[in-house]
DNA sequence: TGGGGGAACTGTACCGGTTCAGACGCGCTC
DNA sequence: GAGCGCGTCTGAACCGGTACAGTTCCCCCA
């Protein structure tokens, strides 16, 4: 027994094909006491109604927008940030009836999801614009809007403005009197290691990029040499890289996090070393995710609204579905959020 | 200029659209010469590939399973159980290249996703076998994976023992002593209010049921009645019915709720209303989330294995997928994992 | 020299809809 | 009563591939 499908209802009720299609797809085309008896039918035949794939393939679209992640797609659902914002893009994306399908940026057993799963648009989230996955993606001409990535692309995007908020950071240390400045960052080269003053051209990930800049913006002319440990991966265990930090002759009185997860496994570490926070550490986190407000003591740290910034994803994934719909892709905006230091009870005056 | 399609490569090499086809997805049907000839050519064009929707269509398999959940999507990525679950679910059907599409409920301005979103499977999260998204898959033919449901609807399934949990933890109540206990669930009626003695039956969700059966199943033959305070959803903010077991003459020396985010919030309101816990109330939460451990005092709850739910339910769908795709299904497996008290500083005898 | 066996391609029938330019009939207007 | 407009429904082209049963051609072996 084949599946049923249009033709069968049609065969039944005595009608085209065509009509069939308009009693589910356009209601309008029909007298509604035909349109009623062909559902009847449909209903008692079991049809279920068109066939998702079929109707996407004829209409060339096909009601869902991918979201591109870096890694494993686990941190989609362990990173508080990132679920902070598919949380606020799934909700700004509800009333569009657009689905959400969460995109490996790999390969697994030879399908690449960001060459073979259909969408309409696609959100690129802290995935290199130069990458394989988004270069298929490009290829494709799937409408894209670009998560913290370098706006220079030419694509639509949207961002935080992590330099300016990095170096309100760092100023706030060099505020209260440090002058012996730790970072704790992600994305210089293999390894938990500490870095010889980096360049941040050479930082992997946009993000990386600013904030160290950001950072380095304010210490660099206060003449302040900052000692930077760096792991691979933001979402790698930083502990190891904390210690790096700590565990030496000679530590800093003040720490830079690239993030609040990394912050606090670094005031953990601290703590596990015998240290007091912020009386012998200070520490400053990144993004203000609800871990922030839950430490204790409570972490300071610059705030990015991320909620904001899914809706602004959501939004200007649909503009550009919107135009690519119309005629040929239009200017590509960006949109820059603002970011601010929110100053809370893991960073003091230089104690002498 | 339209978009170039196999066809076009073909006419370019001078061969048959099927033999593009081989070139593309089954290399070992054709010399390498030609593949590469092809390939080449493809890439002239700026031929990307097969396209997927029409892959689709015509190999009948979509890449992607369905993930159904219960109200917004915005909890796949807020509550933590159900982040770790999927997180697992992701983790464990990458190895297939199975794509994760998260489905809504609800229909948004007349697309269902449940009916319109094509999908090889799916697994149904907490939503009722009998609600109209998950008649929907039924009759699609989707094969389902129920998780947290009521394995007696015939279809394959996965469960943690919730009702055994349940009376563990209300059994380690009675035995500090409690006897005047309180329970603080969902899915007993409308509106944040206090039940009278409910009826497991009544409770909306089959988890709900489960849970409050199993408190029952050690409460009442201990001859303790307990007091009820109920809130429609367990995702809603637990802290106005937390009040309505706290803030009356006599309040409960214990109290046992639907899952740790909810005894959180009402540890939280206690300490708010001068109460100390676990002197003045002991409290169990359920599921032991991360939220578990990272409260202070730490939460005594009961314990299920969100990772293993996640891994058992990624196979049970894959299986279920495989199934379908031969014969007709087989025998529907239900798996059921253990609960397991874990008994941490919330909970304390009764002091006299 | 005849024939068996592959490897390398092709022809063609699907997959299950959508869409749009008509065709048809019917009531209304002038 | 001819013509017009409109609501309804149909035909057929199209969306872009996949898959299977051939057809060719060539090599090898008896």
């Amino acid at each position: 027994m084949r599946r049923t499908t249009l033709q069968t209802v049609a065969d039944r009720v005595g009608v085209s094909r065509a009509t069939v299609s308009n009693a589910f797809s356009r209601p309008d085309q029909l007298s509604s006491q035909l349109r009623h008896k062909i559902l009847a039918v449909a209903e008692e035949l079991g049809y279920v109604g068109p066939d998702p794939t079929a109707r996407m393939l004829a209409r060339g679209t096909t009601g869902a927008v991918g979201v591109l992640l870096p890694d494993s797609l686990r941190h989609a659902f362990t990173d508080e940030v990132l679920t902070t914002f598919l949380g606020a893009v799934a909700d700004a994306l509800a009333p569009t009836g657009l689905g959400l399908t969460l995109l490996p940026p790999g390969e697994h057993g030879d399908v690449l999801p960001a060459r073979d799963v259909p969408m309409d648009g696609a959100l690129v989230c802290a995935v290199a614009p130069g990458s394989k996955a988004v270069n298929w993606l490009v290829r494709r001409g799937v409408p894209l809007v670009l998560i913290d990535e370098d706006p220079a692309a030419g694509m639509a995007g949207v961002n935080v403005d992590d330099r300016y908020g990095a170096r309100t950071a760092a100023e706030h240390l060099l505020d209260l009197g440090h002058r012996h400045v730790g970072v704790l960052t992600a994305g210089l080269g293999p390894g938990p290691r500490l870095v010889g003053l980096p360049r941040p051209e050479d930082a992997v990930g946009h993000t990386s990029r600013q904030r160290l800049k950001g950072w380095l913006d304010a210490l660099v002319p206060a003449g302040v040499s900052p000692l930077v440990s760096s792991q691979p991966s933001a979402y790698d265990d930083a502990s190891v890289a904390a210690r790096l930090l700590l565990d030496i002759e000679d530590p800093p009185s003040a720490v830079l996090c690239f993030s609040d997860a990394m912050a606090a496994e670094l005031v953990r570490t601290a703590v596990d070393l015998g240290g007091r926070v912020p009386a012998d550490l200070s520490v400053v986190g990144f993004d203000d995710s609800p871990l922030a407000s839950r430490l204790r003591p409570t972490l300071t740290t610059v705030r990015q609204d991320v909620d904001a910034k899914g809706r602004a994803a959501a939004a200007a994934l649909h503009s550009a579905i919107e135009r690519s719909h119309a005629g040929h892709p239009v200017a590509a905006e960006h949109v820059q959020l603002p970011t601010e230091l929110v100053v809370r009870q893991t960073t003091a005056l230089l104690s002498a």
